[in-house]
RNA sequence: GCGGGCGUAGCUCAGCUGGUUAGAGCGCCGCCCUGUCACGGCGGAGGUCGCGAGUUCGAGUCUCGUCGCUCGCGCCA
């Protein structure tokens, strides 16, 4: 017989009623009645009763061995007696007679429980990660992530893209968010950094003739993190040559929208896979105030800042705001006139709460007008405005006015506070059961600040539509990219775009944004140079993993679908890291620390 | 860097307008219990109320500061 099992713990059924069986697993439960004692024994598969009877010898050992320690137990399976099966258990129509057991790792008493949910906070969990692992629920993210991943792994494959690994300890790169670096030991005062993304290297690789790219890719960003957002993350990331961006659409969806279908219903409750038509990014930050909507949210914003400035609506505070060059946004809620004034006030406070001066709102009720700003607004602009929206008796409407970007932008939470708002069963309350994806395109290729400095406002590697023509020849902010976004219940799922291929445009594109040609040879030597030896057209995108499997488990933060991961300050309590090092590895480093001097003191102090 | 929320037993939490010995459930320890499966019964241990000042006759409770966690803003493809 094995050392340490037959069978696992989910396995034994009433066809082994009379062998002799191992088991190997940790003490779940136990229930002590004196004269007979339960033990629920658990392994990753699952949950075996074992059973210690009367007058044997090993009911007292048994009694000390504490919850979670691992045991090894022989003995005899047989079939529960008939009232005593449990239906609940697949393994429930038996149990094993303990003849013999060992002890293979006691468990001191443990900080929180595992055999239930107690509601631990997530700092004793991540301290206590492998205890926290071995809770069902955290069981089961694991193998979904692990199955969603297998899942990517085999479907790309499928589709011919070859899987690489791209170096860890890269170059640190001046575009986008901050990079972890790495001292050199061999080169002193220089540092590495951790990749924010494969970006150079998947195009390299394109360059290299491979055609088709795809890695499971460590990501690092050394930003302040989210419930969504960790310093590292991984990405399902993908390149083609000789595509277009409908290609990269049409390769890469049936992968995502398959994986969607496949682990759809893994919280219990099925869910739709659906793809809105592409949305333009000018009209999302219109329609939706925001470049990743939520599309189960049912409410659109309209422009209403014409209405506004007839000059027979008298409403001072927004007239000020436009005479200043800023707009009114305006948000239809169909058939909320009859909810209680509390709906309105707690909107209203919630603006407040976000810094602004308020929610200004119109009901449509009995064919006229009601609310506090209503009598600024004649009858002949009401109208205006219920042209605009659609608004019927019974609808209300919502104002934010504001310069255009915080307009739309405040807009967007509004749409979002307002469906909230609204009761359980309404009509335009957020749909459930669905994941509504879509991809948001054509990204402007710059932006201008308030100072009117041009830059690049997304991924300075995407092509310009139009090419060298159209950054010779259009105002900045008119040149569009091929460059895109994938958005499913208001996440950013993935972000990509066919890549300038072309030194000569990038050197343009670049220049438009006030970066000197030293400096993009400085930077972006290597890959300029890349190019200028036959690079093919190429495009691609990075999914975010973690993402994807938050969304299918249904967890409110990314900390739920890792094994290992860092609390909201980016520590590793298990871990101890980020942590201090020795005198002699900074000597190596040829690194002398300067530490703020608050800092000093609070350390001292600890 | 900024703002909101939280911080009381190992865990989760209650603790009113400030008032005498700070409670509950789970866990832990001891005793009892032959069929449970969230077993049950009796008893017990366990607290720097995050930390530091202040107001007060008196602070878990009020004020200020500070630290920690968390959510968000900034930041971030």
């Amino acid at each position: 017989m094995h050392q340490y099992r037959t069978h696992s713990c989910a396995e034994l059924r009433k066809d082994h009623v009379g062998e002799t069986v191992k088991l190997s697993g940790w003490i779940h439960r136990k229930r002590d009645h004196g004269g007979v004692l339960f033990i629920d024994l658990r392994d990753t598969h699952g949950l075996t009763q074992c059973v210690v009877d009367e007058g044997s010898p090993l009911l007292a050992e048994m009694e000390k061995v504490r919850a979670e320690s691992v045991i090894t137990v022989t003995g005899a399976v047989r079939e529960r007696p008939g009232e005593t099966q449990n239906s609940n258990m697949p393994t429930g129509e038996i149990e094993l007679y303990i003849e013999a057991m060992e002890v293979q790792g006691a468990a001191d008493v443990i900080p929180f429980q595992v055999a239930e949910d107690d509601g631990a906070g997530e700092e004793i969990r991540l301290k206590y990660r492998y205890l926290d692992l071995r809770r069902e629920k955290m069981q089961k993210n694991i193998r979904l992530r692990n199955d969603v991943i297998f899942e990517f792994r085999k479907r790309m494959r499928e589709k011919e893209f070859q899987e690489f690994q791209t170096p860890i300890l890269t170059a640190s790169s001046p575009e986008g968010a901050r990079d972890y670096l790495v001292p050199s030991r061999l080169h002193a005062g220089k540092f590495y950094a951790l990749p924010q993304a494969p970006q150079q290297f998947k195009q390299m690789l394109m360059v290299s003739g491979f055609d088709k790219y795809f890695q499971i890719a460590p990501c690092f960003r050394d930003e302040d993190g989210r419930a969504d957002r960790l310093a590292e993350f991984y990405q399902l990331d993908l390149e083609m040559s000789f595509v277009t961006q409908e290609d990269v659409f049409n390769t890469i969806q049936p992968v995502i929208e398959g994986v969607f279908e496949q682990f759809n219903d893994f919280t219990g409750t099925a869910h739709k896979v659906e793809w809105h038509d592409h949305i333009r990014y000018e009209d999302a930050m219109m329609k939706y105030g925001s470049d990743k909507p939520d599309l189960r949210n049912p409410l659109e914003i309209v422009d209403v800042t014409d209405v506004f400035a007839r000059d027979d609506v008298e409403f001072k505070a927004f007239k000020g705001v436009i005479e200043k060059g800023g707009v009114v946004r305006m948000i239809r809620a169909p058939q909320v006139a009859d909810q209680p004034r509390s709906f309105f006030d707690k909107l209203n406070s919630w603006a407040q709460g976000e810094g602004a001066p308020g929610l200004g709102y119109v009901k449509f009720e009995n064919g006229e007008g009601a609310g506090p700003i209503a009598k600024f607004i004649p009858t002949a602009a009401q109208e205006e405005l219920k042209k605009i929206s659609g608004a019927t008796d019974g609808d209300a409407v919502f104002f934010i006015c504001n310069k255009e970007k915080p307009a739309a932008k405040f807009a967007g939470l509004a749409r979002d506070a307002i469906c909230n708002a609204l009761p359980e069963g309404h009509e335009a309350a957020r749909e459930q059961g669905v994941y509504k994806f879509a991809w948001i395109i054509d990204f402007p290729m710059y932006e201008r600040d308030e100072a009117g400095v041009v830059d690049f406002s997304h991924n300075p590697f995407s092509m310009p539509q139009g090419g060298m023509d159209d950054l010779e020849n259009k105002d900045p902010e008119k040149v569009y990219a091929y460059q895109y976004d994938a958005i499913c219940n208001g996440f950013e799922l993935c972000s990509g775009a066919i890549r300038n291929h072309k030194a000569e445009i990038m050197e343009k594109a670049f220049g438009i944004a006030g970066y000197d040609k030293s400096v993009l040879e400085a930077k972006f030597g290597g890959m300029l140079n890349a190019f200028r030896f036959g690079a093919p057209p190429h495009g691609g995108c990075a999914f975010g993993i973690d993402r994807i499997i938050m969304l299918l488990a249904d967890e409110p933060n990314l900390r739920e679908v890792y094994a290992f991961v860092m609390n909201g300050q980016y520590e590793d309590q298990m871990m101890s890291a980020p942590s201090d090092i020795t005198l002699e590895q900074l000597k190596d480093l040829h690194i002398k620390l300067d530490l703020p001097k608050a800092k000093v003191k609070a350390e001292k102090a600890a």
